[in-house]
DNA sequence: GTCTATAGCGCGATAGAC
DNA sequence: GTCTATCGCGCTATAGAC
């Protein structure tokens, strides 16, 4: 079956909907009508519209958490290891295109939850930029500004949302390897 | 003086508020507080909530159309036509790292304007591909995948707007430099 | 578990005094 | 050009029947 519970359904149908218009420019009757229910119906599965938001969002951002947890704590490469937070980001956002929108784009209507995301996201951020900063004193990476690097490589690895729905074919593996190539090595001839 | 008109003051005011929680989260009441008057003298000013949007996305996308007809038109290599795309995002983004928000985040919202934003976007996206196939073609560029060099050096461009305003010390023309070097060469040593 | 009905509130926008 | 007052509507969420 397709969902595992009805709060489930009202989680990933929710996501579908916040990914067009935004979290504040959805309504529970939105949500409702695309589950073909009535919006009161579905406080009967989620507490509140804010507790929907909360699931989309911080379930992603704990297993960025968790997997960069991996990456960092492994003993590859540097380049090695940039090109598994390639791969995490590629894999997450195609199994889960619609939250990471969410998780991009409407992260400061949390409520209870912001300062924990915030948190997670901080770490995350600056396991990254350790990983960089590692490859550029041991002569793996070029001698450029970091947090350039930083900001370039995250900005592209967040946007993945918008661009991998847009491409239904894509063989992901493939997509990976071409991505960390462009990433690593640029587009210079 | 700072606001050459009460209109462009509630248009500068309000594209501070749309870049902290979108547009569909920032009230009417929202913008004439921040002002020091009241929602309904706003209307003495501009029509709608509609035209503020409006007003903002329309004249930054046209700046963007307006100066890659110069570029594309140029007959400089492709390398020095990308760095002067890089260049081109970083001015308009300093200039306008507000408005950048509503851009990038809230064009869907549009309402009359829609439309024609999108064929602005699609013409600007059209000229950058050309840009990098041309490259590619005269043995400029690498012979990588052009759709995911395009991604990748537009999510970043695009991503400026969250970037930029952190870095409040930063050297503008420095930071071209640097971050045309990280898009073409990457980040390989 | 879904429904109808509705409470309580805030929204964009307008009317008209000053 | 700004104000107070308010209209008409849509919002999240709840109560209670079935």
């Amino acid at each position: 079956m397709k969902y595992e519970t009805r709060k489930d359904e009202i989680i990933q149908t929710s996501a579908i909907l916040f990914q067009k218009k935004g979290y504040s420019a959805v309504t529970m009757r939105d949500i409702a009508k695309a589950m073909g229910i009535k919006a009161a119906s579905l406080y009967n599965h989620i507490n509140s519209k804010q507790e929907i938001l909360s699931e989309i969002i911080i379930s992603l951002a704990e297993q960025f958490t968790e997997q960069m947890k991996i990456i960092k704590t492994s003993d590859d490469s540097s380049i090695n290891k940039l090109k598994q937070v390639v791969a995490l980001h590629v894999n997450i956002t195609s199994n889960n295109q619609f939250g990471m929108a969410s998780l991009n784009s409407d992260w400061m209507h949390l409520e209870n939850e912001l300062e924990y995301y915030l948190k997670l996201r901080k770490n995350y951020e600056n396991d990254f930029r350790s990983i960089i900063e590692k490859g550029i004193q041991e002569n793996e990476l070029a001698n450029a500004n970091p947090e350039v690097m930083l900001f370039s490589l995250l900005s592209t690895l967040r946007s993945l949302y918008i661009w991998l729905p847009k491409k239904e074919d894509l063989n992901i593996e493939k997509f990976i390897t071409e991505l960390s190539t462009v990433l690593i090595n640029g587009i210079n001839k």
